[in-house]
DNA sequence: TTGTAAGCGTTATCAC
DNA sequence: GTGATAACGCTTACAA
């Protein structure tokens, strides 16, 4: 509970000294009241207050990293509410840049303002954010904000992404490269301006790129949990001629494959599949799963410079960084 | 930006009545000064300072999340920082109840105390404590804490846990009634007072109430990355005699069910498995994993209850909360 | 029923 | 080189 005012006390010297000492601005402080003031904080075990610093500064070294729900699927988000090894990858480095981590989520853009208010937020990350008023709202902010998984632009606004078209046109090439025409495509809701539009695109220019006529029948848009899933490979064994599946996540993937495996079909032999995101889970499931690989870790990293270089004032000189998807082959696709 | 003293301003009154009628204390305030100060309130779209307040008050509505890491694994806990689904059934009931979640990742007891008093955190969540110095500087601590998943004792803080002895006895015995006698268990590394050590207690009076002598050589202790499960898998089919398997992870359990399948280890037929947690990761595996499930949502939704009641200065009758446990029977174990 | 004023811990301006 | 002092927004005795 020691304060700058004990410090001083203690060290016979003014708060403004000790402060300036504390923020290594010694330009013009005598060494020695420099070591006496140090031995004095290690000794009270000083620790500043951020709360008064805050106030006095406008700023708060608080960084948010907000949970967007919408109210129709709020249930979904909440059972992976932040991509989790992505929260350790930004925690970590925020912190050993002296930042604070908060979590929130928030509905309205009301509700964030009042959040940005209270704490004085000097810093947001967000994931998967939409072209809707919510970002007009956002766009008005004045603090650095770094969108993850979002097609959304706006000049001041930083963008970490994926090739996620490239990523699915992949997935969707190899099964066509593999003798598949009927190919369907599977993904939670896709939502205008989202990351699954445009894989869906890419799904949708590979299909075109080789005369192969595009069928809305083929489209399956389900929750990723795995009642949903199941649902979704019951429809699917209705379609029989379907002989691959584009599928927007791996944990939909699998769940799928359970699915699927339920009424009797093979995989690879009688549907072949591809995931996307390369977790873990792939290498565990029964086929192996060929997915299309991204390095969350990598994209946590990314988010986080882009943060610092925009809290320190600094314009990044790219504000839109995709990072590089690649196909991963494992057993669930079969050729034909 | 608007503050107490522009409602003020507006209004005509005092910093004081605005201050009472914000916090409810309109018992002396007349019924249209109370209007007044409300309509003004949403028109300044007056947002308290939490640090300003904080800085008063010495409490902060801010509740931390503890990643207490320990060197030598700090690596595996990355990967999955905070069990996130728990994150979020507790942010949300944070929230709703108006307080604030810090994430944060500690390493040692006075990174934890410097966290605190760096922002007056008004209470701690943790997980995976153990009976070490660390905790040691938890228990002087004098805010509100809640352990999840954590065999440490002490007055003044709460636990919310599983039974985790129950569980595992419980898996074994599944087996033990389906014939086997040559019963392996795999676990990350069992530490002193820790989750996994009841675990295994569990798997071990399972064996000595009937009559199977424990044998050191059927214990295994990998990490959870699929990279040891295999390795696990491996070191698994060097004893032949093994037909049946505790995993105190499903993702675990998943990891080596895939490493045993790539030496051409049938499941069930030659080993079975029995996992833990019953996450949806079960239903997925082939063949579908059975396991010992516990009510995760359940869990976080407790832990805030309990620190909730703390926080309100209310002891809770039950300091020490257990979640029941029960075997979710699936595919991976057959008979012999 | 309402107002005054001190103080929370920190920073920053300016003066010495 | 160092020190008063005001200010940040809010709460809370204590007055009126």
């Amino acid at each position: 509970m020691a304060t700058i005012k004990d410090i001083a006390r203690l060290t016979g010297v003014s708060c403004t000294t000790v402060s300036n000492v504390i923020h290594g601005r010694t330009g013009r402080v005598s060494a020695e009241t420099i070591e006496k003031i140090n031995k004095a904080i290690e000794e009270l075990r000083y620790v500043p207050n951020m709360s008064a610093r805050s106030l006095v500064s406008n700023s708060s070294k608080v960084i948010g990293m907000i949970n967007h729900i919408i109210p129709k699927n709020d249930q979904n988000l909440m059972e992976d509410p932040f991509q989790s090894s992505f929260l350790g990858a930004i925690e970590r480095t925020l912190r050993e840049n002296g930042y604070y981590l908060m979590l929130r989520t928030v509905e309205t853009s009301e509700e964030l303002i009042t959040f940005l208010r209270n704490w004085n937020v000097d810093g947001l990350f967000f994931t998967g954010i939409f072209k809707d008023q919510f970002f007009d709202a956002l766009s008005t902010l004045k603090i650095p904000i770094v969108l993850i998984d979002s097609y959304v632009q706006h000049p001041n606004i930083c963008n970490v992404g994926l090739e996620d078209f490239k990523g699915s046109y992949t997935a969707t090439k190899y099964l066509i490269d593999h003798g598949h025409r009927r190919i369907a495509f599977a993904s939670p809701s896709i939502r205008d301006g989202g990351v699954l539009q445009e894989r869906f695109y890419g799904y949708k220019a590979a299909l075109t790129e080789h005369s192969i006529p595009f069928d809305k029948k083929l489209v399956f848009e389900y929750e990723m949990d795995i009642a949903s899933c199941m649902a979704l490979a019951s429809e699917l064994v209705q379609i029989p001629d379907i002989t691959g599946l584009v599928v927007t996540a791996d944990v939909m993937a699998a769940g799928i494959m359970a699915g699927l495996r339920k009424h009797g079909k093979k995989i690879p032999d009688d549907i072949s599949i591809v995931g996307f995101d390369d977790i873990s889970l792939c290498s565990m499931t029964t086929p192996t799963l060929t997915t299309i690989h991204q390095d969350i870790h990598l994209k946590g990293k990314i988010a986080v410079e882009l943060m610092l270089k925009k809290l320190e004032g600094v314009e990044p000189e790219k504000t839109e960084i995709i990072l590089p998807t690649y196909l991963v082959e494992r057993e669930s696709v079969r050729s034909i």
